[in-house]
DNA sequence: CAGTAAATCAAACAGCTGCTTGAGTTCTGA
DNA sequence: TCAGAACTCAAGCAGCTGTTTGATTTACTG
């Protein structure tokens, strides 16, 4: 027999620590970052209530751990579409690259918009010592200044980023409003047509601008 | 001796809402909407815990009345810069007249900008029953819709009220993101040459798309 | 087969929550 | 002058909050 290189005691207490997890990202999506207590999530995770203080510290440390995951998980998403830019791409397949994660989350509504609201409350304001993500603000940002930088000769770096995080605003702004409730569950391609001129748009500025 | 027209008790008793109302707006400014409880604010009003019972109800009501005369002022300083343009007025004096309370706010910084943060928040999902603001939605809408209308011929209605409702998005996001507190005590002028063309350009959408 | 570490569990903890109660004060109006 | 309305107040309510404790079960190891 060969010898057995897991511990099925760990293997169980990873496995409620996923499950704490996810129950965790479930209800922070549906009741927003106060609404959420510690036995509703327990209660949902099939676990003691103990078991927060055990695997993770305290209930705090659950959510943010539960809500960094799911904006890395976002920020990935996002990177993976802009990597495939060019500099010779059209602001407009910027703009679409840069709301696909979004865009897709509107389309299929339901459970993933409402993970894209926690997403965007937490980047909103961001708990500190969140620094593993700052890498990957970094690439999406790289990408994307590439693609602007060609078509926008005259405009600073410093205002680029600034455009850059106004169209971040914006694309959050749909997880959290009305408006991203309307578009909720429309086709794609329809969402894209509204959205992705206005998003173009604000990459591009007005020409009367300076 | 001249007849008295005002009841003291009353009088009173209207003086112990307003700084129940404005004690309400502070903390719901500082700690956001959940974060707040009724004895802060009944301290911080020098008033008892039974004055918020007796006054509006419950904590509840009192939050959301507070933050509806708080979105509520906004709205009427939105108006009232927009309802100077004239259908000639440019995209980016509509930019500027449209995002006028927000850079106030951002130039001013400090607790006007925290009140913007609540406003941002109670915008973003409107409690039910604030119908009486959507009067006052209606009007800055039909103002900025009367300049959109006179550069934009080729665009549907539809796409320019999308248009206007990614602007507010993205004016609201300031208040509640980092990139707003980076902002935040920076000069008027400073702070308009980085957001109007931003602005601006959304409005006008992308002239690649359809 | 011990010995031990990991994980789970029920129960209880102190503290805070919003809200109510009933008595008390202040002022009005006839 | 006095009945009653408008308001304030201290005290207390039941309920929920996150967290801790000590015992118990489970599974690996020498």
């Amino acid at each position: 027999m060969p010898p057995k290189n897991v511990d099925l005691r760990r293997e169980a207490g990873q496995r409620t620590r996923d499950q704490l997890l996810t129950a965790a990202l479930d209800l922070l999506a549906e009741r927003g970052p106060e609404g959420v207590t510690l036995r509703e999530i327990t209660e949902a995770a099939g676990a003691n209530v103990a078991a927060v203080s055990y695997h993770f510290g305290s209930l705090h440390v659950l959510c943010e751990t539960a809500a960094e995951h799911a904006l890395a998980r976002y920020l990935d998403a996002q990177h993976e579409a802009m990597s495939a830019l060019a500099p010779s791409s059209t602001l407009l397949e910027l703009a679409a690259a840069f709301a696909r994660p979004m865009v897709d989350a509107l389309a299929a509504g339901g459970h993933d918009l409402a993970v894209m609201r926690t997403v965007a409350r937490f980047g909103a304001d961001p708990p500190a010592g969140w620094d593993r993500l700052d890498d990957k603000f970094d690439e999406t940002r790289r990408d994307a200044l590439r693609v602007l930088k060609a078509h926008l000769h005259g405009v600073k770096e410093r205002e680029l980023v600034f455009r850059l995080r106004c169209a971040a605003g914006m694309v959050n702004w749909l997880a959290l409003a009305p408006i991203g409730a309307e578009l909720a569950g429309k086709p794609t391609k329809q969402i894209e047509r509204l959205l992705l001129p206005v998003l173009a748009g604000a990459f591009r500025g007005d020409p009367a601008a300076s």
